[in-house]
DNA sequence: GAAATTCTGTTGCATTTGCAACAAGGAGTT
DNA sequence: AACTCCTTGTTGCAAATGCAACAGAATTTC
């Protein structure tokens, strides 16, 4: 993926793209599984957008587990101004999950208007939008995930959704059950127990990641 | 609260600010507690914004359980193209907690260009995108809250939020007891009984909506 | 000011969950 | 083939949690 074709300059002419991207003083970097893309403590004001690749955006919480907040690919933005609160969340940090190049930008160059390129700036900012709601309807769509009590209720309403995005009562999860675990925020083999007591009720059927919801 | 304050209009200048008052048809309504301000069922390229009072946003669960999925006040905005995903959430609404009055308008009004007021569009999504990063900011920030496993460890994570944002130790909660169980997607009873827990181990203070955390 | 409602606080008990620990299977590497 | 790493799957046990039910305090409503 080449730096004209970030969804940020979508709608865009080419003379006026590459004014943009000279003018918005963008770096690029590669980076391998399990390096740090980016501390937010000390890099308040950046924001990334993936040009390949996976990252995931985490915290070690107070026992020292490893939260996932979010996982992230190819198109996705992240960046404290994005998503955090600027004053609580210390100790966030992104890190490469998938071998990955990301491109870094200063926030301001979005969000302070050009002298140049007034348009263009405009459409920058519709697509900043457009990606912006997209990532409120992802959090939102955990929360709904997360806000049930127990294991099952959360497994049920993640199969649910997923099942509808697919179209039909068998899907294959694209992710590992290790990671299912983590986005639900329960522990693995409690995780495990559950789903074999529901495929043992009949409420699913299951093989590995390939999930079944009966009737 | 006035059309005229709300932060859409945010930096436009009087005289275009009423025309484009005229051509986004804003509808306003006042609603009392218990009343349903909008199912997103039915209307899903709608958004409203609160001039005054409070709503939230919940979703009744396969149980029957009210799941509260966002409280909203003054100045904040709903909408299904800002916050859902359009497939998955049937069954979500909005409902009024404190005497409220909304501004109602269609999301297209904002997001497609009006041939009038190119400028004033401008800086409508502008500020609309600040709307949007503050929310996805909260949203993320109680993600944060409910990935921890334990309700104590819930807990903290929420009261160190509230202490930093007031800046000492001792602060009060802005809403009961009872919305902080929902909100942390916990047992109420279980709830209290951690925070007496929490109490006799020395880490807080608590008397009611009083918190002081110690050391 | 009385009545109704919500909020705060508590307890016993059954169930769910997390934790620790182990083991088999698959994928990829040397 | 041997090795490593990760995923899937399992179990016992202690601890945390949800549920149901109750009661006094505070707040709102009429």
């Amino acid at each position: 993926m080449t730096i004209e074709e970030i969804f940020l300059f979508d709608g865009i002419e080419e003379a006026d793209k590459k004014r943009m991207i000279s003018c918005f003083n963008i770096r690029r970097q590669k980076f391998d599984v399990g390096e740090t893309v980016c501390d937010f403590d000390k890099n308040g004001d950046i924001i990334g957008i993936i040009m390949s690749g996976n990252i995931s955006l985490a915290r070690n919480d107070i026992a020292g587990n490893r939260v996932v907040l979010e996982n992230l690919s190819e198109n996705d933005v992240f960046g404290e101004m994005i998503a955090f609160s600027d004053e609580n969340d210390r100790g966030v940090y992104a890190v490469c999950e998938k071998k990955c190049e990301i491109a870094f930008m200063m926030y301001e160059h979005i969000s302070k208007r050009c002298q140049n390129a007034c348009h263009c700036h405009t459409i920058a900012v519709e697509n900043m939008f457009r990606v912006v709601t997209k990532k409120a309807q992802r959090l939102s769509e955990r929360i709904e995930i997360l806000s049930n009590r127990s294991i099952r209720e959360k497994l049920l309403s993640l199969f649910m959704i997923y099942s509808q995005r697919e179209g039909r009562d068998v899907f294959e999860l694209p992710f590992s059950l290790s990671y299912l675990a983590e986005y639900i925020c329960a522990d693995r083999s409690a995780m495990m127990r559950e789903i074999r007591k529901m495929s043992d009720e009949g409420l699913i059927r299951t093989d590995r990641r390939k999930i079944e919801l009966l009737h």
